[in-house]
DNA sequence: GTTTAGCACTCTCGTAGTGAGAGTGCTAAT
DNA sequence: ATTAGCACTCTCACTACGAGAGTGCTAAAC
């Protein structure tokens, strides 16, 4: 079924509309406020239409129509006009990014951003780094029986992790370990996850018994477990949700709100959808989720030196404004990438 | 105005049905629900002077009672029987942070424990650490142009910070500098609050001026400015109190949802009352603050190696299970401590 | 003097009824 | 092909009403 030229206006406009107002709209509306030249009448047959091939619905026989999943759909893949951020908005988002210097604030900020910007949540997710190649490793002392352990990727990410150890720690030892897995390092591109076999591989043809029996085999399992910090989220301005109109009903605000406290639902939804395109637009059912049924996620990748490591996302009802938050995604994910890129 | 002995059961009644079943108690449930012994119209007489005192109030003429924020302060300070976590909850406890070694995903899991266990929300305020002494300072050269910089306190305590630099990184320069500071640590106490104005003045006398000018000024201003990651507030939970009848209305739910957009709202409060007794706890208008009129909070401090550091919070309607909330709030700050105290 | 039974009174809440208003679908005229 | 006109449908706000829950008061009982 293709649109003709008058439907398409027409779809345009019921989700301009809707978007403003969140109610369902009236042909009389249309006639009145959008510059079609076009009876009611009219407009009504064509909605008629729309809604026989389920761009448009009705709550109930009688009123004014809604946009479907398909009709948001069909407007943001065929009909929705690209927008641009004012000079001005840009010129702020710079500046909040200027305060911060570290990786976990500016993840934190960009979640602000995304959420104030947008009046609705705002999703983060933190670089995915297994697949980094690892540069650099320390092993640094810290009080008696603790070694902070410092990986530096490709990307130039820092991950940390302090592990605590029960034997006494011998810093000529651990110096050679770690002098040891650098220069391994440099022979041989090693990602995150390899880097616990191989390692153990090699150490094990050079360390003592003794050691071995000791602490350091322990050590370096534990060493190189990242795997906490990697799903983390950051999310900000889950209230903004709840005060919306759609969430009135009950079962409608219970799906939304364990997409909320389910962090990892969402995560793994934006990780699903990634690949292909930089930003990506899922609608409603799209994601065959029943979570997230009524609501739009719009998804950005960033990357760090050109590759591509994590995205941003912006959750909010199905009625949003996709050009403004499409733009918005897309600038912040850009920044974000000159941001960590220099780090 | 002293309560007699019938009042005090009446008044024990009414605050454990309403925390219950969160509506209006009448004189005919305490009667036959709870053993008093007494008829419903001795219990309305009594209730009636309870409303005149203020210590309950209805919703309207002819309808049951409510404990007012009195009412529950009373119920608090002499009422309430302490509970004590049962054996098989406790164990659970344990398990779940056994399961975590570092410092980050043990404030995230204190969070989630506070907010699992007692079905509002739980907060956790990270360490103050301005005031602990710091022990030792290490600077490690991470890539081409940036210095982490580890701070270790005498709480064990690891602050962490990346810090980019503009000039070229002289290895030699910087271990004569991070000795320089440690010497000095030794000899001197130093909080983390001194450590910048202390250490330029000494460093002043003997770094050249090429270097001053360099960088190593500029590096060390930004390399204690630990702000950002003391105000660090854990919340998980959020969205156990939407579903409560109290928060129907929405001015109510809107204070609250302001108080958890705003964790530093949240955390300041909690600051404030830090001190003197272990936990505390605030109930509704008490606080002062409009965003919690309709909130409780119960807070306890927790220590490390025996200095009180911070604290977590429950919070949560007034009409709250006060004894559970303190046993647990109890419970957990012990717990983080010996944790805390381990690292 | 204290407690209680009895009863009138008050207020809420759910249900039903009603009419205005918004908006449609259909038909006949343009 | 388009539109004016109109009957029809559904919602929503408002009112009325009766049942039910619970109180306050008074007089009687303990």
């Amino acid at each position: 079924m293709e649109l003709n030229e008058r439907m398409k206006n027409i779809l345009t406009a019921v989700v301009h509309r809707y978007i403003t107002t969140a109610e369902p709209v009236s042909s009389a509306i249309i006639a009145e406020k959008y510059n079609l030249d076009l009876s009611t009448a009219t407009i009504r047959h064509e909605m008629y239409l729309l809604e026989k091939y389920d761009y448009l619905w009705q709550p109930h026989t009688s009123s004014g129509r809604i946009p479907t999943d398909k009709g948001y759909r069909f407007y943001v893949d065929n009909l929705m006009i690209k927008s641009h951020l004012r000079e001005k908005e840009k010129k702020e988002i710079i500046q909040i990014y200027n305060k911060s210097k570290e990786f976990e604030e500016t993840m934190k900020i960009t979640s602000q951003l995304l959420s104030k910007l947008t009046n609705n949540i705002g999703v983060v997710l933190a670089p995915v780094i297994y697949n980094d190649l690892v540069k650099n490793i320390q092993f640094i002392p810290v009080g008696s029986n603790r070694i902070l352990t410092i990986i530096v990727t490709d990307t130039g990410l820092i991950c940390q992790k302090i592990i605590k150890v029960s034997g006494e720690i011998n810093k000529d030892r651990l110096n050679y370990l770690s002098n040891f897995i650098n220069s391994k390092l440099v022979e041989e591109d090693v990602n995150l996850t390899n880097l616990n076999n191989l390692l153990i591989e090699e150490l094990d043809k050079i360390i003592s018994f003794q050691e071995r029996f000791n602490y350091i085999h322990k050590f370096l399992e534990e060493c190189f477990d990242f795997e906490y910090s990697e799903n983390k989220v950051y999310l900000d301005g889950r209230m903004n949700i709840i005060k919306l109109p759609e969430f009135k009903e009950t079962d409608k605000l219970n799906y939304i709100l364990s997409l909320i406290e389910e962090e990892n639902i969402l995560a793994n939804t934006i990780r699903r959808y990634l690949g292909l395109r930089k930003t990506k637009i899922i609608i409603g059912k799209e994601s065959k989720l029943k979570e997230m049924q009524n609501c739009s996620l719009v998804t950005s990748e960033y990357r760090i030196k050109g590759k591509s490591v994590g995205a941003i996302g912006i959750l909010g009802p199905t009625r949003m404004d996709y050009p403004r938050m499409v733009s918005i995604a897309e600038y912040i994910s850009d920044k974000l990438s000159e941001i960590l890129s220099e780090f």
